[in-house]
DNA sequence: ACTCTATGCCTACTTACGTCA
DNA sequence: GGTGACGTAAGTAGGCATAGA
């Protein structure tokens, strides 16, 4: 689903990707084996620029983010959704995640959607709308505290996150939670099979770690970025090297040019009749090519009816293909 | 049919905390 | 014990899709 949205989201890295999805297929199985280190720094918050056989685990489900994607109706809020779920209605949106109604818990209240306490927040979104989220996702399950203030609500939040796991959501010292290995492996595992979760599945993977759902959630939002990263990483060590190879390609070309220029300098203006050149196929781009010179080569094509002049696009060096294939 | 609004989910980016060398 | 680098949980902003009024 990740890639689905690349596709419409303005991204600062279509470009990027637009570039490196040429590297993609032949790039995806290239980190596995051996750690490769890249001078590439990926801005900018790329700590790392390591890819080790860790990092090519971590990068196997990705393969899997385009082809998952979902959506669902309105009131689906991941960590209250006991609270608003209406119905549920499969959609395209989300490249196609179709959930089934039994995704989301059943108990539904249509009167929520409505009630003051939504139109209250909703007065408030205007300016921050992740921020009137997070109030209501806490504060939904005070319905007391619906008409109170931004500064009510705030402190409803603290101490309904005081109540929810005893951890303290002191705005000046949030503290960080760390997963156990038992819970990253859990998650680990679940990300493996899909790398999105549908609201269902978060809520039973929270309960099964005795975490919040938006941990859940934060949780493979900050795995798919991860992944992500990883992979941008392989891509452009991957360009780096074809990069290189075209430099390499190109000076030898270049070198090749002022030979033949040199030569032709030497040659005496006129050339006597040679015997006729040999014909050879190149094997990639399957056009006639003259061995030795002096006879017209032209001629003896066209008097050879198995050797095709179709205008073919002429090969180019590629260097997604193997460079020895060349001609 | 169209517009507007509310909502949810996403990514990208950032912040801040925990861990480790 | 102090410190900087690193990993990562969590916060924030903004975009898109959708449903319903």
């Amino acid at each position: 689903m990740g890639l689905h949205h690349d596709s419409t989201h303005n991204n600062n890295n279509i470009g990027l990707h637009l570039v490196l999805g040429l590297a993609l297929s032949s790039s995806s199985d290239s980190p596995t084996q051996e750690t490769i280190t890249t001078s590439t720094k990926i801005p900018p918050y790329s700590s790392s620029s390591t890819v080790t056989t860790d990092d090519a685990e971590l990068l196997l489900p990705s393969l899997t983010l385009a082809l998952s994607g979902h959506d669902v109706n309105k009131n689906k809020n991941d960590d209250t959704q006991e609270h608003h779920r209406v119905q549920v209605v499969p959609t395209k949106a989300n490249n196609n995640k179709v959930y089934s109604s039994e995704d989301y818990p059943s108990t539904g209240d249509v009167s929520a959607q409505n009630s003051p306490h939504h139109s209250a927040v909703s007065s408030f979104s205007s300016g921050c709308r992740r921020g009137v989220k997070r109030e209501r996702d806490v504060s939904a399950s005070d319905e007391a505290e619906a008409e109170a203030t931004e500064i009510e609500r705030l402190s409803s939040r603290i101490s309904d996150e005081e109540e929810d796991g005893g951890t303290t959501a002191s705005a000046a010292a949030r503290k960080k939670l760390r997963l156990t290995k038992e819970q990253s492996a859990l998650l680990e595992d679940s990300f493996k099979q899909h790398s999105t979760l549908n609201p269902k599945q978060k809520q039973a993977l929270a309960k099964q770690l005795n975490l919040r759902p938006r941990q859940v959630e934060v949780w493979f939002q900050n795995r798919r970025a991860r992944t992500k990263l990883k992979q941008t990483e392989v891509d452009c060590e991957f360009l780096k090297k074809c990069c290189e190879t075209l430099t390499d390609e190109n000076r030898r070309l270049q070198k090749e040019l002022q030979e033949l220029k040199a030569l032709k300098l030497s040659q005496p203006l006129y050339m006597p009749p040679m015997p006729a050149a040999t014909l050879t196929i190149c094997p990639s781009c399957d056009r006639a090519v003259a061995i030795g010179s002096g006879g017209s080569a032209s001629n003896n094509i066209k008097n050879t009816p198995l050797i095709s002049l179709a205008p073919k696009p002429h090969h180019f060096f590629s260097p997604f293909t193997n460079p020895s294939a060349a001609c």
